[in-house]
DNA sequence: TAAAAATACTCCATAGGTATTTTAT
DNA sequence: ATAAAATACCTATGGAGTATTTTTA
């Protein structure tokens, strides 16, 4: 059965003779005529009656193009589908990140790429470092942005920018007239820590006991975001990534640290599929925007 | 677009390799490879990613591959439905006929009709002659059965059998003694009418009035069938088909009556509608069964 | 007689085969 | 070195055209 076949059904249904459905599918009277008559040798079925010198359907011929007739629009939505796919206009982006990258990172790129594809789907979700090597990995995501190192079977790394770790300090802080912070400074003062477990965490803890320095480490929090937001409220001082610290700019006041605590991210896409275009452009995107910080 | 080309891409989606594929399809390697670089180039979409000498779906791909399973599972429904539709294991037959018909006549014939093609729905409807006549010529239905003469544009009819009328009396009535009723014998009998405006009523009312006979006219029915019933009640006598009569053989006695007041009986088609396979089997059985009678 | 459908005949576009080359592991 | 995909080349089928015949109102 060939799709030629129900599309000159179609005509002829719809025109009423096959001379006027050669014109709607831009054939002859005689290619018409011959693929009805396939058609319905093929199908063994008795589509029109002819006794009258024209084609009339029968109910059977009516009830089988009924059929047809759905089957044909899903054809048309094919190549919609088609074009909309060539031309970005459907599709779905799954995201994951840390918590700060998320709220500090991701904005600005998805209102970029939401401008330009308006039909695109974009979910972001957020998670732990290990949330988003997993979800990566197994696919769930289009990618992830995490800190690295990352070293995992299925992931595929691209490393996308670093950030050195800048100190966050309650508005009116005596350290605020200081240019720049070093870890003496911040001795015996009321700390804000992520929760332990966290890459930050290790590298403040093993930065602090190395020099000997003891802080008070009052409150835990799960992700810089939040332990910025303590900062602003006076309960203490931190050491996050500056980007964070710069979303926050009116509510703290961010300093150099030294020694400098470097944080590293990478893109994180799973290795065994293959990226999508809008994944591709999101990334793009999502570099030029880190440009121009 | 061609389906090859579809039913190409599903069998490299679901087997992974062109050389599979081509298996399924009965075709080479080199077939299917073409249809699917053919697929992409028509449609501008890259649907695998060939960079790992394998040809790995991308999410691209993939959507649109969903929208073409749905499709091509369309196509196999069209050719099921072409089978059931050519073995007469799909359709259906609206039939209206009179009450008197509907009952008596009809019930056998469907029954062997249901037991031939057994997926076949099969609806009756009663109405009057005039509902059948409508009926008909709306199309509403696939056949009627009315009494004859029925002349009207856009219904072809087809004498079906003839049936002279007989004088139906209660069980043990007087005039059950007597081989044949004459018009005569019913005189100032109490005796069952139609409606008035049906052609049975006409023809009685003509007769009796025409050789002067007066008879009591106590109750009217709106069908022979229920006038037979009220005939089994003792409520009088009737003239009703010879075929009414029979069914109700044990509640009441038949008699044939003289002068002879014939019925004719025809089907009715819509003149616009071709007459399906189901419509022409059921009538040849129906004819089949009229002979046996 | 006219209008539509079917058919006879012809052509060439292309689907599909074989054999080979390219690509990636 | 192997397995898969792409490509080059060739052939035969059949899709579609022109011209004609058949059918029915």
């Amino acid at each position: 059965m060939k799709l030629r076949q129900l599309e000159a059904l179609r005509a002829v249904v719809t025109s009423g003779t096959t001379t006027q459905a050669a014109d709607l599918l831009g054939l002859t009277q005689s290619a018409v005529s011959r693929l009805i008559t396939q058609l319905e040798s093929e199908l063994g079925l008795n589509i029109f009656d002819r006794r009258h010198g024209r084609l009339r359907i029968t109910p059977e011929g009516q009830h089988f193009y009924d059929v047809v007739k759905k089957l044909l629009s899903g054809i048309d939505q094919i190549t919609a589908t088609a074009r909309d796919i060539r031309t970005l206009k459907t599709g779905a982006l799954r995201i994951i990140a840390m918590p700060a990258l998320a709220y500090g990172l991701l904005p600005q790129t998805i209102t970029t790429i939401n401008k330009r594809f308006r039909q695109i789907k974009i979910s972001v979700e957020m998670g732990t470092r290990l949330d988003v090597e997993e979800g990566v990995e197994s696919t769930q995501f289009d990618f992830g942005i995490a800190t690295l190192p990352i070293n995992r079977q299925g992931i595929e790394v691209e490393p996308l920018f670093t950030a050195d770790g800048v100190c966050v300090l309650p508005m009116g802080h005596e350290l605020a007239k200081k240019s720049e912070i070093v870890a003496e400074d911040l001795a015996d003062l009321p700390f804000i820590s992520m929760n332990s477990g966290s890459l930050l965490r290790y590298q403040t803890d093993e930065l602090f006991g190395r020099l000997g320095i003891h802080r008070v480490l009052s409150v835990e929090a799960p992700s810089t975001l939040l332990a910025t937001n303590l900062v602003a409220k006076g309960l203490g001082v931190s050491i996050v990534h500056s980007f964070i610290a710069s979303a926050y700019g009116d509510r703290v006041i961010a300093k150099p640290f030294t020694p400098t605590i470097r944080y590293e991210y990478g893109l994180l896409f799973p290795a065994a599929q293959t990226r999508s275009q809008i994944t591709n452009a999101f990334v793009e995107s999502l570099r030029d925007d880190l440009k121009i910080t």
